[in-house]
RNA sequence: GGGCCGGUAGCUCAGCUGGAAGAGCGCUCGGUUCGCACCCGAGAGGUCCCGGGUUCAAAUCCCGGCCGGUCCA
């Protein structure tokens, strides 16, 4: 995997205090240590034995993240702030799941300086990639954790530092700081990758427990090959939490992290808390998951304590489902503090899966204990580390329960579909598969149910989850940027061309200018200036003209290549680079757009007022006629709310605000407004040009907009859908494209007037009396037609022709109402179980026909067989079955009627 | 973003190898009963999501759309 020298790995510090390389017996890795010994010191190629190791400190959880960062900030680096545990500043990923991933890909890629250097950071992280492992190992896994990263970007031209430094940061760290004895420290050669970066790095371990990674970040990985990065980087990454655990020797993590709230999980969920030599036995089994799984673990446990197998299994499950309780909670409180809407795609969909495995695990516990509550819990006890949740508590809360009410709905189908089976006919594992991937049902709550039902047990196989998986691919990019809708050829044309100067941006009312022709291809035309908007961040290209002497050419819409600015036109016959042309934007339709952008901002400000902060743009559209902004909420908005949002919108209208334009350096710019500048999509660009509506709403944003509120005249909600789960989209309409909508309404109303020949203003009275009409003439058909059937049923007998065979009817019937029929025929060989009855309707030149069977003929004819007799005759086009047939005969009914009595005379005559 | 499942009576759903629209609950009426949640009998209630196609015939098969659910990243 390593493509690196190992002498990276040989540091100073190594030197000095005389760390000696060995090789694991276990693993095989190469490792430094001052010590001989043979293994890496980490899990599972030694046990744990940071229990008996003598720290100078115990410090709490809070207290170990304040200590490393006290320790950097000493040390010469700046304290940066944590971000969110969403990575919105990122499109390739949807959860901060390292440090780094904060500096990622702008920092790392060179394009933005960082907002300091060095520095440290204690960042909340989520990683759901071992959610599996989560409670089994007793915290060496964990959903949510705070990483504690110091970090060097090292350039070409500016040197922080690298290896040595690094080394000898983690060794005072740990030995001078923390006081852990310096031959218990290991230090081991690996290899990290992540977030499209690369590099080697060192695991710091003592005792078992992995402490630090300090990663030596120096390639980019390129479709699997690897590149040298012109920025190195120095990656570190500490466990708060395992730190935590080490210094204060509980027996699991949690007990580290989460102190008096482990006791009152217990307490609330209704699980007896386990002696304290129970769970030092269990963290001392740990190396034994490796070899065997859980049950190797219980069977060590049952061992080393005189136990029952069986009993241990028991207790320790349990335990394990609470400790992951515990961890869950808090990653749903992270992540919705944080803004996520549970959903049923994108990262809110990250967040019903965290809410799901947690309600899972808690129904194995207990019947009664509300998800909510436990996460109320959480919510409080970090309401100091973690102020943000303590203020979205309420939304957090009911996004909570509207989710456990999902699942519950979802689980009432249990029932349903295990009736499907049987004692006899049990589900396979394809089943079961099928079972989840649709309906979201896990495999063991089904196999429960069917258990209790048909007394059957049913094997769930080890790898489920993973077979789930493997049915889904998955896609390489998570959400794809803004791509350019250009054919290839002409931006390989234009890519050379020198970027067009934007007047769109630097005067956004420029109606007409004058420019010079930089590059033509085919109907392709680049200008050095244009005022012409390129199509970008859910506005539309702009249509117009390009004046050359007396010759006009039309654009009909224009893109762009990045800063060059792409005309597309109608016809280019004439235009050659070096031309001056004179240029006019379809000023209407652009400046309709422009209120319509501006009008998009004013909403989405309004929306996050009314709303709350959990409202993120997830797409937008603008267009002069209207606009359509979806963002992300947990709930249908009522109408009161929409009215609220609405008269919010205008009144800023009202207040004649002006927009501000800026172009600011990217950490200013997130420094100044935060992540919700990123509401359209994230530039890769070191400067962002801000729009800001003071005191409403600030976007990094492309598009055009009004020089003030007031310009954008009114707006007017006119459709509020939901597009998905947590995705709502309100469209509307602003300024003056909105008498052209109410236009259009009116013309509906008016076209539905005329068809009813009546009044508009008449119009909903109309259709209240107009329905009711309908329903009285239902009722009325339906007399009438059971009139005639019982007309036609009394009449009958006298003109059924008995024939030696059978009974013969034949009924013409001159309304296309095929019920009807059909209705006279079943009552008809009900009454008469020896009639053959015809039945005959008219339909244009053709004939529709019918022939049904009574009980006892049907024993002694087919009614195919009648029909294969006419079909000798006559051009039918018929079948079905033995005692029923339908078709049509493709000739006049009146010359049908006499041949069809006379071929089945003859044919039952036979 | 992608895959999968579903849309039939007021509700929960069956029917889906094409062939005459069903069950349970609920509702109305009647019977039983001191009374009822029980029991018995009768009845009302349908755009089989929408549009197109194949077919003599489509709830059923095919295509497109809308809506809902669900899993994966």
């Amino acid at each position: 995997m390593s493509i690196t020298d190992p002498s990276i790995f040989r540091v100073k510090l190594f030197d000095i205090k005389r760390f000696r390389r060995a090789q694991c017996s276990q693993c095989k890795a190469f490792f430094w240590s001052i010590v001989e010994r043979d293994n890496c010191g980490d899990v599972p190629c030694t046990n744990y034995t940071f229990m008996n190791i003598p720290t100078r400190r115990s410090s709490s959880y809070k207290e170990v993240r304040d200590l490393f960062l006290e320790f950097f900030k000493k040390r010469g680096h700046e304290v940066i702030e944590p971000k969110p545990v969403v990575a919105r500043w990122r499109e390739d990923l949807y959860l901060t799941i390292a440090s780094i991933v904060v500096f990622q890909p702008h920092v790392t890629s060179g394009l933005v300086p960082p907002p300091a250097n060095p520095l440290v950071i204690a960042q909340p992280c989520i990683r759901l990639e071992d959610i599996d492992s989560v409670g089994l190992t007793l915290g060496r896994h964990l959903t949510n954790f705070i990483m504690g990263g110091h970090h060097a970007f090292n350039y070409r031209d500016k040197y922080v530092y690298w290896t040595n430094e690094t080394v000898e940061y983690a060794y005072q760290f740990f030995v001078e700081e923390l006081g852990i004895p310096e031959e218990e420290l290991t230090f081991k050669e690996s290899w990290w990758e992540g977030g499209g970066n690369a590099g080697p790095c060192f695991e710091v371990s003592a005792g078992g427990l992995e402490l630090a990674t300090l990663v030596f970040m120096m390639y980019k990985v390129v479709d699997g090959r690897y590149e040298e990065l012109p920025i190195r980087i120095v990656d570190t990454g500490y466990g708060i939490e395992r730190i935590a655990w080490f210094l204060q020797k509980t027996p699991t993590a949690f007990h580290a992290v989460y102190g008096p709230l482990v006791s009152e999980f217990h307490r609330i969920i209704g699980v007896p808390e386990p002696r304290n030599e129970f769970l030092l036995t269990a963290l001392q089994g740990m190396p034994k998951l490796k070899i065997g799984g859980r049950q190797e673990l219980f069977k060590y446990v049952a061992n080393t304590l005189g136990l029952r197998i069986g009993e241990v299994e028991e207790e320790l499950s349990r335990i394990f489902d609470l400790y992951a309780i515990l961890d869950h909670t808090k990653t749903v409180m992270l992540m919705l503090a944080d803004g996520v809407v549970p959903s049923n795609s994108g990262e809110g969909y990250l967040a019903r899966l965290v809410i799901r495995r947690t309600l899972r695990r808690l129904s194995r516990l207990s019947r009664d204990v509300k998800l909510v509550e436990l996460i109320a819990k959480q919510i409080s006890f970090w309401s100091d580390m973690y102020p943000n949740a303590y203020k979205a508590r309420d939304r957090i809360l009911e996004m909570v329960e509207l989710e456990e009410e999902k699942y519950r709905s979802t689980l009432s189908r249990v029932s349903a579909i295990a009736s499907r089976y049987s004692s006899t006919k049990l589900p396979t594992v394809e089943d079961l598969v099928e079972i989840y991937d649709a309906h979201g049902i896990p495999p063991e709550i089904l196999a429960e149910e069917i258990e209790k039902r048909y007394k059957v047990k049913i094997e769930i196989p080890e790898n489920f989850y993973s077979v789930v998986a493997s049915r889904h691919s998955r896609p390489k990019v998570l959400k794809t940027v803004e791509e350019v809708k250009l054919p290839k050829e002409v931006v390989e044309e234009f890519s050379r061309l020198s970027s067009t100067e934007p007047l769109f941006h630097l005067e956004p009312y420029t109606k007409r200018f004058k420019a010079k022709v930089l590059g033509v291809y085919k109907n392709y035309v680049v200008l050095d200036r244009t005022a012409f908007y390129p199509e970008g961040g859910g506005q539309l290209g702009d249509r117009g003209y390009l004046y050359l002497n007396e010759r006009v050419y039309k654009v009909i819409d224009t893109k762009k290549i990045g800063d060059v600015v792409v005309h597309i036109l109608e016809n280019s016959e004439g235009l050659e680079p070096g031309v001056y042309v004179e240029g006019e934007i379809d000023w209407a339709t652009r400046y309709k757009r422009m209120r319509h952008h501006t009008a998009t901002h004013i909403l989405l400000g309004a929306l996050r007022k009314v709303l709350g902060d959990h409202v993120w743009q997830a797409g937008a559209e603008k267009t002069e006629f209207k606009a359509r902004l979806d963002v992300t909420h947990y709930k249908m908005p009522t109408d009161e709310e929409v009215k609220k949002i609405e008269t919010l919108a205008n009144s800023i209208i009202d207040s004649a605000v002006d927009v501000k334009v800026y172009l600011l350096p990217r950490n200013e710019a997130e420094k100044m407004y935060g992540f919700t500048l990123y509401q359209g999509g994230v530039p890769m660009t070191s400067t962002i040009r801000v729009v800001e509506i003071p005191g409403w709403d600030a976007q990094a944003c492309f598009g055009t907009h009004v020089k003030n509120t007031s310009e954008v005249g009114v707006i007017k909600i006119v459709n509020v859908d939901k597009i998905a789960d947590g995705v709502i989209r309100f469209e509307f309409v602003a300024s003056t494209a909105l008498p052209h909508y109410i236009y259009q309404v009116e013309d509906k109303l008016r076209t539905v007037a005329q068809t009813l020949s009546i009044n508009i203003a008449d119009i909903d009275k109309r259709i209240t009396s107009f329905v009711k009409d309908m329903e009285n003439l239902r009722i009325l058909l339906k007399i009438y037609r059971s009139m005639y059937i019982n007309e036609v049923i009394k009449n009958m007998s006298n003109k059924i022709e008995k024939l030696p065979v059978a009974d013969l009817f034949i009924h013409r019937m001159d309304v296309d109402d095929k019920e009807t029929l059909r209705e006279i025929i079943i009552k008809a060989i009900e009454m008469n179980p020896n009639l053959i009855f015809i039945g005959l309707i008219p339909i244009e030149n053709r004939t529709y026909i019918e022939i049904s069977l009574g009980r006892e003929v049907a024993k002694k004819i087919d009614a195919r067989e009648i029909l294969k007799e006419l079909t000798r005759e006559l051009p039918i086009k018929a079948g079905g079955k033995q005692d029923h047939v339908t078709g049509t005969i493709q000739t006049d009914i009146d010359k049908v009627i006499e041949i069809i009595k006379n071929k089945i005379k003859t044919f039952l005559s036979k």
